[in-house]
DNA sequence: GCATGATCATGC
DNA sequence: GCATGATCATGC
């Protein structure tokens, strides 16, 4: 769908959204997209907390507040940024996540329920961008962005920790934290210098001032948690049960078959009007919006089809009942095809092993096309094993031979088969004997894939 | 009518 | 600019 260039400050996803835009960015790319304004330019401040601020006042155009409230406050969704860095291993967390000042002498009367803590803190939007020294804020790039609610029993802990660091305010001993006293949630030190000490309510004794923080460690749970949500792209997902009793009575496969049901037998014009859709005629995706739109998910994915890898097949059929065209795949690379060891690891099996949805539609008279068909598919253990099997043999032995151009047709194989794929004949793609070829992929021949969808 | 090579439209 | 799903074009 479109990217939105605007959030609504109300909408906590919304604002999820909005923030996730930013990954693999700059602002000052944003800058040069004129979505920043470019007076941001001349703020090229380098250091600590420059980035935060630059984002809340140029990207989401909010002011930067010292306040006890969120940063969106009808969201109830606080913007925290904070830096990572890269290591042999991936993506990690280069300090503590601070969170807001502890003020001893009020937070003795609170309780947790209505803390000064969870008010702020009880849903962040974080921002995660990748640490360089002596880099401007406006060039940092952010790598990582997602909304965190505290799975139940984290925040049980934080819970304790948060009790833990009162009881010792309650007991004259302020002075005496220490980050080791918790588990998730720390109090670190926090101020100008060593000197930034505050008065506590149950003793004479200077201590030093403290802020909220998490542990590095749990940040960086956090950082993994949220690589694997980006991974399987679910912030940008829409589901297809919105309300999980539904599934009580029925399969998913039956859930998602049936949302089909009312637009069997209509032409794609017909349901897009249903539907109360315009697609350009031409749009190669015309397919994928009439699914997405049966299916009433709004964003560009299917959020349980990306969790389960089902893969959406829009295929059509000939006026006369057969299909001309194959299934493409994803090219591969045949430096990387012939490092394969074994079929069981291969690419290819992995690819075959997966389900796949086939939306069926066949053309009519005047070149229009019906919906006839949907249904769930993955390939037969015994098509997968032996026919598949021995075009990947096939293909890999002629690629390590050098002879891409004789790779197995159409005609070698009942099930698959391997062909050019790229943009164009000059779309080329490095060998193992440090050429160039065409790029291609295996396709999954048209008669196989028509016997598999069986009647219509 | 099919096999094969080539290219288009879109999203990111 | 590239990957991908989808489709076109040509020749036998």
């Amino acid at each position: 769908m479109k990217q939105n260039t605007q959030y609504d400050k109300k909408d906590a996803s919304s604002i999820e959204r909005f923030a996730l835009r930013l990954v693999d960015k700059s602002l000052r790319g944003l800058i040069e997209k004129g979505e920043v304004a470019p007076s941001l330019i001349k703020d090229n401040q380098v250091g600590k907390g420059g980035f935060g601020v630059a984002l809340e006042k140029y990207y989401f155009k909010i002011q930067p507040g010292n306040e006890s409230r969120p940063d969106f406050p009808e969201a109830h969704v606080e913007l925290k940024t904070t830096p990572l860095k890269r290591t042999g291993t991936g993506l990690w967390s280069k300090e503590r996540l601070v969170l807001n000042i502890i003020n001893f002498m009020d937070i003795v009367g609170e309780k947790w329920e209505t803390s000064s803590f969870l008010r702020k803190n009880s849903l962040l939007l974080l921002v995660f961008y990748l640490h360089e020294k002596g880099v401007a804020v406006i060039d940092l790039l952010v790598k990582l962005a997602g909304l965190w609610e505290y799975p139940a029993q984290d925040k049980e802990i934080i819970r304790q920790d948060w009790n833990n660091i009162v009881k010792k305010i309650k007991e004259g001993k302020a002075h005496e934290i220490s980050e080791g006293d918790t588990y998730y949630l720390g109090a670190c030190t926090k101020g100008a210098n060593r000197k930034s000490k505050r008065q506590q309510p149950f003793s004479k004794i200077l201590a030093k001032q403290r802020a909220f923080a998490f542990k590095q460690r749990y940040v960086n749970y956090i950082i993994r948690a949220l690589l694997e949500r980006q991974k399987f792209h679910i912030a940008d997902t829409g589901r297809i049960i919105k309300d999980a009793s539904e599934l009580k009575a029925k399969t998913f496969d039956d859930v998602v078959i049936g949302r089909f049901k009312p637009y069997l037998g209509l032409t794609t014009l017909q349901i897009a009007k249903k539907l109360g859709i315009v697609i350009k005629l031409k749009a190669k995706n015309y397919n994928d919006i009439i699914t997405r739109g049966i299916l009433k998910v709004d964003r560009s994915k299917i959020e349980e089809f990306e969790k389960a890898e089902v893969i959406v097949k829009s295929i059509v059929l000939e006026k006369g009942g057969g299909l001309k065209e194959s299934i493409s795949f994803p090219y591969f690379k045949y430096k990387e095809l012939i490092k394969e060891k074994d079929w069981d690891n291969s690419g290819l099996k992995q690819m075959f092993e997966k389900r796949f949805f086939f939306v069926v539609y066949r053309k009519g008279n005047k070149g229009e096309r019906t919906l006839v068909k949907v249904m769930f598919w993955n390939m037969p253990y015994n098509d997968l094993d032996r026919h598949v099997q021995s075009v990947w043999k096939k293909t890999k032995k002629r690629v390590i031979q050098g002879k891409y151009n004789e790779l197995p047709k159409i005609s070698d194989n009942p099930v698959a088969h391997v062909r050019p794929h790229g943009r164009n004949a000059k779309d080329v793609c490095e060998t193992p004997d440090g050429k160039t070829a065409t790029k291609k992929c295996f396709w999954l021949n048209a008669k196989y894939i028509r016997e598999q969808i069986g009647r219509i």
